[in-house]
DNA sequence: GCGACAG
DNA sequence: ATCTTGTCGC
């Protein structure tokens, strides 16, 4: 990587805050370099979800990584943590606001997933640049994006049965797939992070499907994390120990 | 200038 | 994203 981008993103917890618009941008620009697409070829034994919560009118960022088991879809491990972001919000660039503390959360976790499941996108994106595929380029992981809502490109609406899907195309190019993910409830985004291909992201997603319409990663990131806030689960790095099983 | 716009 | 109750549909 190039010294200047090294000493930008080393310690992002210390300085994208203080980044501009402008300044992002050139760091998205000189990150796409170093993205790789090509197919995953590893096992996946566990795959895990990634996301944040916010108190509103708050700086205050509780984030959280749950770690789950794969094909099966359990729970296995869980890393939250609390940190602070005073990055503004805004279209194109949620990686900066939400990187510092997801990387955090990363840290501590003892056995790391083979898969990583953003809630947002990966090279869905302007600039190819998501926060999947931003994430997975700064820790050199296997990620990928799952959208709620389309960020850019255009598709034809997929049919209303669940499995169904449509690519996703900006400038001639295909960057992800609308995907029902359930029977007649909007689609959701998918698209590779880093270290995987556009087929490896649909096939993943699509074995991640449950009843809901998020796939189980993401759904469950956003329900952990959201006891983390309501002080029902504490920080740290834990292993899920569910007796319910037995 | 107008419309679009992850969380 | 977050603040909120009931309500419509599978």
């Amino acid at each position: 990587m190039p010294a200047e981008l090294i000493q930008t993103v080393q310690t992002p917890e210390s300085n994208y805050d203080q980044l501009t618009i402008a300044e992002a941008t050139l760091v998205q620009q000189d990150l796409k370099k170093y993205l790789n697409l090509n197919p995953y070829l590893g096992p996946i034994r566990t795959i895990a979800g990634a996301d944040i919560s916010l108190s509103l009118h708050s700086e205050t960022v509780f984030a959280g990584i749950v770690i789950l088991s794969f094909p099966d879809l359990q729970p296995v491990s869980y890393s939250l943590i609390k940190s602070s972001t005073t990055f503004p919000y805004a279209p194109g660039y949620l990686a900066f606001r939400e990187i510092p503390a997801l990387l955090k959360a990363y840290e501590q976790i003892s056995d790391k997933p083979d898969v990583v499941m953003f809630d947002g996108n990966g090279i869905l994106h302007a600039r190819r640049m998501g926060i999947a595929s931003h994430f997975g380029i700064l820790t050199d992981t296997v990620t990928m994006g799952c959208a709620k809502k389309k960020l850019v490109g255009k598709y034809d609406e997929p049919g209303d049965e669940k499995g169904r899907y449509c690519s996703v195309i900006d400038r001639q190019e295909e960057i992800g797939f609308a995907l029902r993910t359930k029977n007649n409830l909007k689609p959701v985004f998918i698209s590779p992070g880093n270290n995987m291909s556009l087929q490896d992201s649909l096939e993943i997603a699509m074995k991640c499907i449950s009843k809901h319409r998020l796939p189980e990663p993401t759904r469950r990131a956003h329900e952990y994390v959201n006891l983390f806030r309501t002080g029902e689960l504490r920080e740290g790095y834990h292993e899920v120990n569910d007796l319910r099983l037995f």
